[in-house]
DNA sequence: CTTAATTTTGTTAACGGTAACAAAGCCGGA
DNA sequence: TCCGGCTTTGTTACCGTTAACAAAATTAAG
């Protein structure tokens, strides 16, 4: 094969691997003397070349190390395999969830996907957005349904399949799935007034940053203002919705608050965690003499001895039920416009029943 | 401005703002009466269209809701603003810390990032690279140094700039960042012997699964075997990495273990976490009864009244400096090759002194 | 007022593919 | 042998943008 001088080496390199991948599909036709549109073929797996051809034209493709360009293949066929994902965070495993869901169905329709954090800033998304909407993607996804108005504006103009998630509205830029946090909210005050808390506090973190938990402390506080108690004059904002945070706001309830809460509601279980850890601490018991309520079901609750009460969220089903309606969107069939997941409460050991006094 | 007719309506809308999202650069171009070029420049920020032009052009392009196509752009000027991350999960915090510390950096360099889970699936991750590599990105970022061989290949045919993050190598693909999980184990085993637990036990995940975990184990295993002990013999590999795994694999272990072990090694935090709940359970006081170990530093430890002994990784300043460094690498500068991070072992209290028996 | 230098604007040819259509090759039947 | 129909192969014209260069307009200098 090569001469044996240096030279006369790369040179037949250069004859047949190139700096490989760069090769393009001229250079695969050129060798395997056939057309471009011969390689293109191949490469696409459409019919139309006989399997003599085909087979010489792929082992040709292998050896030259060639991949083609789906800047150009998208380009030309006005086609996109892509679907911008947006989260606001990863940090909570929420998203992870929904994302796992999700990630089968994409795969199995050939969609790729672009995964990108906004850390709960509507600027970033619009950013985002704007950015995505230059690659002209298959299909996008939001978390939530709040969104900047030139967001709201491009998207509906743009005419890209938009799926808002996690979130729920009637009247979404394009389809929703999620779950009404306003109601989960609701729904577990009422849980608790039923069981007779009269006292609660709340920890979450600072207002306007997740608007998804300041719709569940809505609920929250509407549901113990069915009965005459005010759980917002008696809340902390921690900075962050960590075990930490959690821990921090608690402290600073159960140092401050005039009458101690017989129930701390938490934004989520994280946080909910790390109150618990400092109840105990303070030799608080929990359940007996204060309760512990979280958010969304966290795993950490298959493994602790004293289960934490929450509001249970379907994530991964979400994920792959939004992914599906997507797909199917994309591919042009009808599809339903918005699907409201329900959430149950999981009634676990951190609260009990409390007599009335 | 509208007649009042839906038709003239639609036919005013039609004019100026058409489908919107497909205005192209030549729609923008004839509205404006200038060439294209002049809109590309405007739209790109490059000098060389006066101000009155430019800020004409500005708003032109704005009413009609044009968005440049990057997939022309990237295809017409062969550059490239993407970068492309693949992570074995998103529900280790581990790969959501990395990608944290790395967005930043990746942000301000203008530079996308696509991030996809590969499910610690070396065939994935294969298929990935040929994916990615077809969008042409500006580099790639894959987790650990351990890749099939058409992957390796690949990439160093590819020519692009490659990072590998989270492991640690003398001879990556390209670069490399990360820790020396080997040691580290080692380094833990050592520490643990000094105490004096002789009799370990380990919970991880199925052996192939993630080859980071396994260097570990293989480091714990060497420094036990130097004072001849075999941690090997006592070990139990759960379905997952979770709380609930690391629950189960030790309740695996206290029940059938020959001899109880004075020290519990796990896989990470989490599973060290599920584990020492299942001791509690059993009344088993940690660390008086028995020791616990994880690895990660998780920060469920800030909270926790016994903070759980492990080795801290630098996560977030590994994804930040390994982003820095591939950012440096694509403008053309000269990079260091492979960085190797230091880990720091945390003594917690699920670990003491032991006396010698 | 010229002329040269500089800035602004426009033209042409890619970038690496694909769609749509045209041409060539192959087959069996008349 | 010739014809029509089917399969295989090739040609041409884009896809929406940018690089490189050319032309026109403006400014500065003499």
């Amino acid at each position: 094969m090569a001469s044996g001088t240096g030279w006369d080496q790369d040179r037949n390199m250069n004859e047949t691997e190139k700096k490989a991948g760069t090769a393009k599909i001229e250079d695969v036709a050129k060798e395997a003397s056939v057309s471009i549109m011969s390689v293109s073929r191949v490469m696409r797996g459409v019919e139309g070349v006989s399997a003599a051809k085909r087979s010489e034209i792929r082992r040709i493709a292998r050896r030259l190390g060639y991949s083609p360009s789906r800047v150009a293949g998208s380009l030309a066929a006005a086609n996109s395999t892509l679907i911008g994902i947006s989260v606001p965070t990863l940090f909570e495993a929420v998203f992870a969830e929904i994302l796992d869901g999700m990630r089968n169905i994409f795969n199995r329709a050939g969609l790729q996907t672009i995964v990108e954090t906004t850390d709960y800033l509507e600027s970033f998304e619009e950013k985002w957005v704007e950015r995505m909407i230059s690659w002209n993607p298959a299909g996008l996804i939001l978390s939530g349904v709040y969104h900047s108005k030139t967001t709201m504006k491009r998207l509906r103009n743009a005419g890209i399949p938009t799926l808002e998630i996690w979130d729920h509205t009637e009247t979404p830029i394009d389809m929703c799935i999620g779950v009404n946090h306003l109601s989960a909210g609701y729904d577990m005050g009422c849980h608790l007034v039923a069981l007779g808390y009269r006292n609660p506090a709340y920890v979450g973190v600072s207002l306007n940053r997740d608007p998804r938990a300041e719709d569940r402390f809505e609920g929250l506080t509407k549901a113990f203002a069915e009965v005459g108690t005010n759980i917002r004059a008696n809340s902390r904002l921690a900075t962050a919705a960590s075990f930490e945070g959690g821990m921090v706001g608690t402290a600073d309830i159960l140092n401050n608050a005039d009458e101690q809460p017989d129930v701390l509601c938490f934004l989520n279980d994280h946080m909910a965690f790390g109150g618990m850890m400092e109840c105990e601490r303070r030799t608080l018991r929990v359940p007996k003499n204060i309760g512990v309520v979280g958010f969304n079901g966290l795993n950490i609750n298959e493994v602790l001895p004293k289960q934490i009460t929450t509001s249970v969220t379907p994530r991964t089903l979400m994920g792959a039920t939004g992914a599906r309606m997507l797909v199917s969107k994309i591919s042009g069939a009808k599809t339903e416009q918005s699907i409201l997941m329900p959430v149950e409460i999981f009634a676990g050991d951190t609260t009990r029943k409390i007599e009335p006094t």
